[in-house]
RNA sequence: GGGCAUUUAGCUCAGUUGGUUAGAGCGUUCGGUUUACAUCCGAAAGGUCGCAGGUUCGAAUCCUGCAAUGCCCACCA
């Protein structure tokens, strides 16, 4: 078999992970014994979504961890899943039912839920593939789904145990209420969308009032001031009655600091259904709560004879209606605010009070003595979980210090219904709420049957805050043992899981509330350290968004063109953490040329060099030459570097390194150079091999794919037991070892380089063509033993056609001069220009004369002999001395010019 | 309003704890049928490291201020 000049990708791809998955290898259980865990819970995308970039980004930089991680030999489990993502899925097929003119109520709840798990499953089904695609090894065994009846015991569990602890509670209070979604929202669900709108003042008995809201004001009774504004001090504390919407209404007047009295008139209603400072406020001073909206963004009863219109409509004909009393003092037009937004639908919310269930974030927690907030923040504080890159741990922290108590029933079908049944009174019951896994027969206290389930379902994020603990069999997953509960089975080996690898915007919805519920539930951190990837943009800096088709980079479609790795590529080298990435087309193209690069080379050392080479060195103990003692020095260099950024977590310099070894060094020098000694089958195989090792994690499929073809012509020449593993994915990390590093090495086949490049340089400055084989003159004292030996090396890579080494004499005049270290080159070019020579010379001479002027001056500065310490100032005396023998030198040589 | 970040070559971005001449990829220019690769090879050009101060023998790197851009949080009735 041989391989085509060029790396076709979706030839091999799918293929390879079969071969993977075949392997039984992504599950842990089947990679013998090791004693250290490694593992991951995969951020579950959304059940009803499909694949976008940023999902790539995730998986890449995970499988990274995970193929590393196995490679050096530790237990490495990655658990893949979804999220059943209630609003944003039940949105998705809600919206699918209007195309047909239905509604979910239409359909009843049981129908409904029955329509959508369908829809999920085949939704699931597609994203499997696309991990696929990836080239993600996680473990399939394992896969696990929010709505599982395990995931699900789990939520219902802590559900249950957060209500006896008194932190679930239930209580009627302004919540965000999205009209569209027809459910409340978390805090953290609501975004801010700038509007300019008209704000209106009225008068209201003796002042004037300003609002953005006519339409909510209906039942303000309450007027508040600052309690030193001169111009209210009169009236405060003072009942009066105003003329309002619907005839007169009485009202009180009150004091407090909360109210800037440069804004507006410095005199505000409170509304305190309908806004939460103004609920905040009622409560402080005892006033009641009236709701002038319902849920359908209609208004209530309470409007008296609006009641029933949508509150929003009828905004400009209450104020019309004020107007018309004479009640309406000015408008003022074009005035900014922020309207909140459902972060799903986009639509206005509508604060309103309401009956909900709620975490409480400051209560104590009697186990632990400290509140939710506390425990997510000692986590963090104390270094048992750490961010990467840092500063996010201060993001961090202000979120929880502004942290309100998280409402966390939602008004929807699809998800998790509360564990909560009520025996209602209207059902001749006692009112008793019972808070269980399964619904008992009859109410324990008065006995009575036909207990009612609350039809409303938990927040989404309540659930996925389970995810790392849930989708390895907690709660069962545990035993009692002197009274303590531990841990058993994957949950005692895998919990917590090393790293949380997710985008930076998730932090709060779902990396916070992770920490709060598994230390709440079992007493420990989830995870060791949380990796925050940037947002994938496009080439205006935009997140990538289907709508903007044109600049939208789908991974299917990248995937056939460039290949997986490519794409993976591009995902890692030139991207840090908490940065954003810039994604083009020409970015994949580059990764995939490096990929075919590192094809050829692979291509020539497996047919072309052994071809070559048949016999001549399989048995024969070769010693080494430079170039050899040099590239295993550079590679073991790159493997020490490469594997140190790894664990540091800087994976694009990893890359970096592992780039420019295998270009720059190995293809570009090294098998060049191998052309010209021949013999190296065997050290060619061992770095190969050990360059595809290094690549696997960030390019698995091509490296697999050439793994393959190693091991069967390795299979004909290693004898079986030093035969390496069957496939790459579990092929031991390459180890540096320092023994192998070799300076003198690296400096003297340096010098050999930098002589062939100084040559190319001057060819090209002189206009001589590639073809055009010259003459070159060395002059050494100390190095002609090199310069012999590398004789055919600087004929061939410089186009020399002939060499003279000479240790002194004569030198060469009308010749080109050059000169790397202490060797001096002579090209006798003959019919060039002598005098562009002399000027290149010129300015080389001034060039280093700038150059020798400012370390002469550093070295003469007491200061810097005084306090710099000595390696530095070494170097630079060593620095000064090469420059004024390289003047010396070409000083020298000038004077040959006549 | 509060906070975080970014600002380095034409473009996209690296640059560990301050220490030779600040790097890469793409792009540009010049030259190439070298028997692995034109998805390639060789050579080169291109940077006041946003601006202004400061600390230091020494600053892209640390500190202060300013500017531009982006994001997050809060939100005034």
């Amino acid at each position: 078999m041989s391989l085509p000049k060029s790396y076709c990708a979706s030839e091999h791809e799918d293929r390879i992970y079969a071969l993977w998955e075949k392997s039984g290898f992504f599950n842990p259980n089947n990679l013998g014994k090791r004693a250290r865990p490694f593992s991951i819970a995969m951020p579950p995308p959304n059940a009803t979504g499909t694949l976008h970039i940023g999902h790539c980004m995730m998986l890449v930089l995970q499988d990274l961890m995970i193929r590393y991680h196995r490679m050096i030999g530790d237990k490495a489990l990655w658990v893949p899943g979804t999220d059943h993502a209630s609003i944003a899925t039940q949105n998705k097929v809600e919206k699918l039912l209007a195309k047909e003119g239905k509604t979910r109520h239409d359909l009843g709840r049981e129908k409904f839920l029955e329509h959508v798990a369908e829809y999920a499953e085949k939704s699931r089904n597609t994203i499997r593939n696309q991990i696929r695609k990836v080239g993600a090894s996680c473990d399939w065994s394992r896969e696990r789904y929010t709505l599982d009846a395990g995931l699900s015991k789990a939520v219902s569990e802590v559900f249950i145990r957060m209500y006896s602890d008194g932190l679930i509670y239930r209580d009627y209070r302004i919540v965000h209420w999205c009209p569209r979604c027809h459910s409340t929202l978390s805090d953290d669900e609501v975004k801010y969308r700038p509007e300019k709108t008209k704000f209106y003042y009225f008068k209201f008995g003796p002042v004037v009032i300003g609002t953005a809201r006519p339409e909510t004001k209906f039942q303000d009774k309450t007027i508040v001031v600052h309690p030193d504004d001169p111009r209210y001090k009169q009236f405060i504390g003072q009942e009066f009655t105003a003329e309002w919407i619907d005839g007169p209404i009485t009202a009180h007047m009150i004091a407090d600091p909360i109210v800037d009295p440069a804004f507006g008139t410095g005199a505000m209603t409170i509304t305190p259904g309908h806004s939460f400072e103004d609920f905040d406020l009622a409560k402080k001073y005892q006033r009641p709560i009236v709701k002038i909206i319902d849920e359908d963004g209609n208004l209530t009863k309470e409007s008296g004879s609006f009641a029933g219109k949508n509150a929003r409509e009828s905004r400009e004909e209450i104020v019309a209606r004020l107007d018309k009393k004479g009640l309406l003092d000015h408008i003022e037009e074009n005035y900014e605010h922020n309207l909140s937004v459902c972060y799903r639908c986009d639509t206005a919310l509508e604060p309103l009070p309401s009956l909900q269930w709620f975490v409480s974030v400051s209560q104590a927690v009697p186990t632990y003595s400290k509140s939710l907030k506390d425990l997510m923040r000692d986590a963090v504080e104390s270094s048992r979980v750490t961010i990467i890159p840092k500063r996010f741990e201060k993001t961090y922290f202000h979120w929880i210090d502004n942290l309100r108590d998280w409402c966390i029933s939602r008004q929807i079908w699809f998800g998790h219904q509360l564990p909560v049944y009520y025996c209602k009174k209207e059902k001749k019951g006692c009112g008793e709420i019972i808070v269980a896994h399964v619904a008992p027969d009859t109410c324990p206290k008065c006995n009575t049957p036909d207990l009612v389930r609350d039809e409303d379902t938990l927040d989404t994020w309540f659930s996925s805050g389970l995810w790392t603990f849930s989708t390895l069999g907690w709660p069962d997953a545990t035993e009692e043992k002197h009274g303590r509960m531990n841990k058993t089975g994957d949950l005692a080996t895998f919990h917590p899981t090393s790293v949380m690898e997710t985008g930076y915007d998730i932090l709060f919805f779902w990396v916070a509330r992770m920490i709060l519920m598994s230390e709440y539930a079992l007493g420990e951190e989830p995870f060791h350290t949380v990796y925050l990837h940037g947002l994938v943009l496009d080439v205006e800096g935009k997140k990538m968004s289907k709508s903007k088709e044109e600049t939208l980079i789908d991974p299917l479609d990248v995937i056939p063109t460039y290949g997986a790795d490519a794409l993976r590529a591009s995902m890692v080298v030139g991207v840090t953490p908490g940065n954003d990435l810039r994604l083009n087309a020409e970015k994949i193209a580059s990764y995939r040329n490096f990929v075919n690069k590192l094809w050829n080379i692979a291509r020539y050392i497996l047919e072309f060099d052994v071809a070559a080479e048949p016999e001549k060195d399989a048995k024969k103990k070769t010693t080494l030459s430079l170039a050899d003692t040099w590239i295993i020095s550079r590679l073991n260099a790159t493997v020490r570097e490469a594997t140190s950024h790894i664990k540091k977590y800087r994976f694009s310099q990893a890359s970096e390194v592992l780039r420019s070894f295998t270009w720059d060094e190995l293809a570009d020098w090294y098998i060049e150079v191998a052309k010209i000694e021949g013999g190296k089958r065997n050290i060619l195989f061992s770095i190969l091999r050990t360059v595809l090792a290094l690549w696997h994690p960030f390019i698995p499929f091509v490296t697999e794919t050439l793994y393959q073809q190693y091991r069967e012509i390795a299979k004909d020449t290693f004898d079986k037991k030093s035969l390496p593993p069957e496939i790459l994915m579990i092929h031991p990390w390459p180890t540096a070892q320092k023994k192998y590093e070799n300076k003198k090495a690296e400096e003297d086949f340096g010098i050999v380089q930098q002589l062939i490049q100084t040559i190319r340089n001057a060819r090209v400055e002189n206009g001589i063509t590639a073809a055009q084989k010259i003459q070159a003159v060395f002059f050494s004292s100390t190095r002609t033993d090199l310069l012999h030996a590398h004789q055919p090396h600087l004929k061939r890579l410089a186009s020399l056609d002939f060499i003279t080494v000479l240790e002194k004499g004569d030198k060469p005049t009308n010749a080109v001069f050059l000169k790397v270290h202490d060797i001096e080159v002579y090209l006798p070019l003959g019919l060039m220009k002598m005098e562009d020579e002399k000027k290149r010379m010129l300015a080389d001479v001034r060039k280093i004369e700038t150059r020798a002027t400012s370390v002469r001056q550093l070295l003469s500065d007491g200061q810097f002999l005084a306090k710099a310490p000595k390696n530095i100032i070494k170097k630079e005396q060593e620095r000064l001395a090469q420059y004024q023998d390289a003047l010396a030198h070409l000083r020298e040589q000038l004077t040959k010019f006549t």
